[in-house]
DNA sequence: ATGATTCTTGCAAGCGCTTACATTTTTTGG
DNA sequence: CCAAAAAATGTAAGCGCTTGCAAGAATCAT
């Protein structure tokens, strides 16, 4: 096992001698089909069989300065946040004859510009980026490169980037008009953490837009930052709950937080909703499975996923550039949430 | 907007007029920084920073034929099962110099050869796959490119292929060992697919030989296959409680079916454990919150994920054979599981 | 000071593919 | 049946990088 030959990998050029015809033509059966006798590609065919060809992808994107391959920087594959999102994004890529190179940031903003480059780099020929806010040298980098990116999971205020999302911080601040509606007066709210990440500010933002709005004083709102994971909710929650006296309702930055927090409620012998309720945002699979189910902003992560693949490949095959999308959010009102 | 010029990115070639350096010498700073003087080294590098330069990925795997790219394929993105070792996977691999191509099969054999092929076209050094159990037709591929490949989250018995994982059969007998012992003699098993899935028909396989070794009946062993997601547990779990006489636990093949079967446990108003107990497998962070907690076996998935790093990085650049590697699993008692 | 040795650097040949352009073959209409 | 148009195929020039080899510069022992 000592020495291990280099394996007598197939080129286009064998294949080409092989069936008795040129590299161009061998070239064209794999790529224009139409452009190629029946009978020549038939030949073609069986010597790319026979031989077990195939063509090496980083020759190809050099030469035909295109990949056929997207690129998306997700701040995390721990939890389920992204997941569905992502996967219904990779299934129309698919459709649409593109793949997907998935990196993840661990929401650390240095290393998303360091993945960045690093797709790019390998010849993406688009991105798609999670929320809009990011240091501006990256958007100079991206438009230096004239490499199209969709923004999703928010929709982009300011900046004239293109994104499928939707916003944040009104539907938030409609589940929040809801839980006061509903008679709520004492509200805490566990957020993630909101320093570069727009998604959590606009959350929280609109649960103060709402707060505001009803004239209550900002002062009552009892607000803690924490890492999106379940420890960080149940953590979270039990220092709210220390309070005196007590939030009616916890309002969470997602379900994860959520799902944290509704499982230390449980362990500090409270009922949910009687004792204190709980809501969350995403609603990902889990939130109809916690007990109580939990009410929720729900998200139409596939339809998000897929109308962000198919912007991007307008942007990138069509250079149109009228692709953003605001897709519409809902409440889902679930038994987590009671009224007073 | 309708014209939009063709960017000038800045190549190997442009630096090295710039600092007034053959492309030769630009290529060493960037590769082999040793090789060069300090002076030169320095000249070069500040007209990279100058130019904005980033080296094109295509071209230096081609020209080095290494990638420095380690593919991964895994099932599903759809739930938490390989969230946390992919995790430490990639981090791993970062700190050895490695990046991270991450494709999903949808647990679709024909999708998974197809993703190989893709990793491999596209100059991955190595890959690392989930199981055992594919086509032969696959490995004899990987042989014949000589691709260093390992397997995880499971052993590989027979196949010579590297691997970094556990006995799931060995592991679920442990944990149905246990089951009985605490006095269950009505069990029945919550699967996954196994077709195709070794990891799914090892652990259910586990709880056949220990039912079997008590000298118990197999036709009393009532058994469920499902796709693995929390819908799937609770139907099947509404499916195995209508028996008569009902099961005194519901054995899950891993976390996510065993939500699913404590969530249907809850809406047909059946307490865990005092009406029926339930047990998961794979220890994901959701275990410890389902209520109540979750009686599952303890996969060490970032130690796996590491490990798997190590040994594929071993595998690619010391060509050492011996890499294989057997972790242990443990039993983790929790709530969910009551004796009898 | 000088030839031998060691370092740095440059030269240029590819890596495997695509594609503009040139050439050959086939088709078509009168 | 033949010239002109159309279709199929071939030729060869890169795409941006690495690296073996050779040449030049610096260092060393004598």
């Amino acid at each position: 096992m000592s020495t291990s030959a280099r394996p007598e990998i197939p080129t286009l050029e064998d294949v080409a001698s092989a069936a008795g015809v040129s590299t161009a033509t061998v070239s064209r059966c794999l790529n224009e089909k139409q452009k190629v006798t029946v009978k020549t590609r038939e030949r073609v065919m069986e010597a790319v069989e026979r031989l077990g060809y195939t063509p090496n992808f980083n020759a190809r994107a050099m030469a035909a300065r295109r990949s056929y391959t997207i690129g998306a920087i997700i701040p995390t594959m721990e939890n389920a946040i992204f997941a569905r999102g992502l996967q219904a994004f990779q299934e129309t890529l698919h459709e649409l004859g593109y793949n997907l190179l998935v990196s993840s940031s661990a929401y650390q903003p240095k290393l998303e510009a360091e993945q960045i480059r690093e797709l790019v780099a390998r010849g993406a020929d688009g991105l798609l980026l999670i929320g809009y806010e990011r240091d501006q040298a990256v958007y100079d980098y991206l438009d230096k490169r004239n490499v199209p990116t969709v923004l999703a999971w928010a929709s982009s205020p300011d900046k004239a980037y293109p994104f499928v999302g939707f916003d944040n911080r009104a539907a938030m601040r409609t589940l929040a008009d809801k839980v006061i509606e509903m008679g709520h007066r004492r509200i805490s709210v566990i957020s993630g953490v909101v320093e570069g990440n727009d998604r959590a500010a606009g959350r929280l933002a609109g649960i103060k837009d709402s707060w505001l709005a009803h004239g209550f004083d900002i002062k009552d709102l009892a607000i803690i930052q924490t890492p999106y994971d379940i420890d960080g909710g149940a953590m979270a929650f039990e220092q709210l709950m220390a309070a005196d006296p007590k939030p009616t309702v916890v309002m969470c930055g997602n379900d994860v937080l959520a799902t944290g927090a509704i499982w230390k409620a449980r362990e500090l012998g409270l009922s949910v909703p009687n004792d204190v309720s709980v809501t969350g945002f995403d609603d990902i699979e889990l939130a109809r499975y916690v007990w109580p189910p939990l009410t929720t902003v729900h998200v139409p992560h596939r339809q998000m996923g897929s109308e962000a693949a198919h912007a991007l490949v307008n942007l990138i095959e069509k250079r149109s550039s009228n692709v953003s999308c605001k897709l519409d959010v809902s409440i889902v009102m679930r038994d987590s949430l009671g009224s007073l």
